[in-house]
DNA sequence: AATGAATGAGCCTTCATTCAT
DNA sequence: CATGAATGAAGGCTCATTCAT
């Protein structure tokens, strides 16, 4: 009986997974507005009412696309880097984690931004805006962690660690828009420097 | 008869620049998917109709706004700083020109935002995209006069103006998605840090 | 300019009576809550959006059906009888016109009949509400004041219109429903009966 | 063997009850037209599904609640009133009895209604219909007895008995709009008024 | 007998777009 | 040029119903 509803219960969860998959090709395909409940199903290969049985909402694909995303981000930055690393290291193998993460994985990265623009009006209730907030923060703490290793006070290290996150994401932002290769430049190359540039100040500073 | 023709040529732009007025106040109220041509029209004193006189599709109003926009943003770069500044003051005064003009204008920056995501189908064409580029590059060509003028060869001005911008709009995206407040920063107060440091660092390269 | 202007609007009221014929029909048809958007589109020639040009929402249309059937109710009434009749006459001419004209057009009753069901959770506000009782008192009065003629204060007299009211609605529900010939009766006849009697006892009141 | 039939067509019709008040209490708080299968499901502690295994239809459901209903009306008249009353004493008690049984109870009055005008095309049929009038008409019957017993004739009692319930119904109609009480009147009180000048008139009857 | 998944038709509504006038 | 009418496709969502398990 037990094992029954068990296995029920792992099919349901496999569905609602494949549905969301489908709903991160047609977001990448369609655009974030643009992809529609019918859109997903027929992709997920199923009906549109039939995506009602395993989301409330729209809305409601969106949480979960973004909290899945946020979840792998955590867990790509905690898993970057080595136990003993010199703060300095340490804080380039965590932030290159979450950059390397967006950068090769453009859908994450538009879920991201669609937090920017088309979801304010409508969805994301405060709450699950905080959330999801919350987990963003989790996943860059290990950057501020380093920070504070490398002599930062706690007020210091979260500006700096805002500073960082802003140059990946601005970095991210002409990469995806392709306005990057125009301006004859690599991403990477320019977050690397960022980042050295950034730790030769840190070391240079007074006390 | 020719001044007839230049007195309804005046007269057409007139009313398309209305109509352009009308879609940005429009965008300003309800976002920019949340705007239909309807209320636009309305908005501008017309029926829907009228607007296919002055412009061929929806998204070419978009570009249309784009393009007024990145002139306005070119002129305010244009106009900011003095004749004869110190380099590195010229610098910091047309950088902060450009990032002044999207925190103060969030529409302006969500336009540019929605030309990278919505648009793709139709609309954004190459060429299109081009030459939106190009006058991009024109808004920020003095800043990186600017810093060859510190001294920098062509390279490497390119290299930290695309750096610069990076770091700017990636500031101006938190801002605009209230991310920087929960962390509890100020996204001008971060980027005058990040000239600041930038301006120390070029002044202490060797030689 | 004036006359053009005048036979638009002319062109644009006569379609938006045919749809309310179309809505009649469509309602008779299927019910009321049967009857869609889509369906009076169709009875009408047009496409569903087209609908949404002459009124607001699907609540719109009951309301202006509801309006409409109440004015021709008041007409009916107000021609009915003539100058100088016996009271007693005169209220069988009244009451006799709009039961005669709910019995004649049963679409028109069943808009009335769905005042009680349907309309209740969602449509129909308060004010829309009052103001159909309003035009219902206002179609009715005239009985109210041959009553009144017939020596009846105006307690007694909105009391014996009120209950006169219900016996014809409902005879003809019964009527509508078919319930009446499966009781072998007929509903007119049993309306006269139920007139005369009250006469009759109005008549031989003491005083 | 037939004792376990019997035991399973026991508990069989049981659920079947269990699954009608469900549908009673469902349409009690969502109105006939807004309650759905599934929530009637819920309600009962079952799926969907589970309905059509003792209902073919959801018309079949009203089709089924409204049996009942009779029969609950059918019970509550022929309760009412004691053996050896005066006919004219026994016809009001017979009368309030069946009146009182819907103003105290408006969702049964609503199925009734709703029958007549949603549930058309397939629902109702023929037999249906005059099965579910007979029973009407049972209940209706001890009126019409006592209407006999009065000194009426066959005919005349039935003409009096239709005349009768049309009133009670266009009252109960009134009160259910909430028309009623724009009017200032009571249902009640004007049912009982009927009864009383429907008595009067018959005892002064010649003969 | 009951479940849970899924369907397919339908609902109201919005909107960019076209076109005769 | 501008209007007003109309279209047709699409959108999110609901729901009675079916069916394999």
């Amino acid at each position: 009986m037990e094992a029954k509803l068990h296995r029920q219960k792992a099919q349901s969860d496999l569905r609602r997974g494949l549905m969301l998959d489908a709903a991160r090709r047609v977001f990448e395909r369609l655009g974030i507005e643009g992809g529609s409940i019918r859109e997903i199903a027929k992709e997920a290969g199923y009906t549109a009412g039939a995506i009602y049985s395993y989301f409330e909402n729209k809305e409601a694909i969106y949480g979960a696309l973004l909290a899945e995303t946020l979840e792998r981000l955590h867990a790509t930055v905690a898993a970057a880097g080595t136990a003993n690393q010199a703060p300095a290291d340490r804080l380039e193998a965590k932030a290159s984690a979450w950059f390397g993460f967006f950068a090769d994985s453009p859908r994450d990265l538009d879920l991201g931004f669609y937090l920017v623009q088309g979801m304010r009006p409508r969805g994301l209730t405060t709450e699950l805006n905080h959330q999801l907030n919350d987990r963003l923060l989790d996943a860059l703490r290990p950057c501020e962690t380093a920070l504070q290793s490398m002599g930062l006070n706690a007020d210091d290290a979260l500006r700096e660690n805002t500073a960082l996150f802003a140059h990946g994401m601005g970095l991210l932002l002409l990469k995806h828009t392709g306005r990057i290769r125009m301006f004859g430049q690599d991403a990477t190359l320019l977050f690397d420097a960022y980042l050295i540039s950034l730790v030769e100040r840190l070391q240079k500073r007074p006390g």
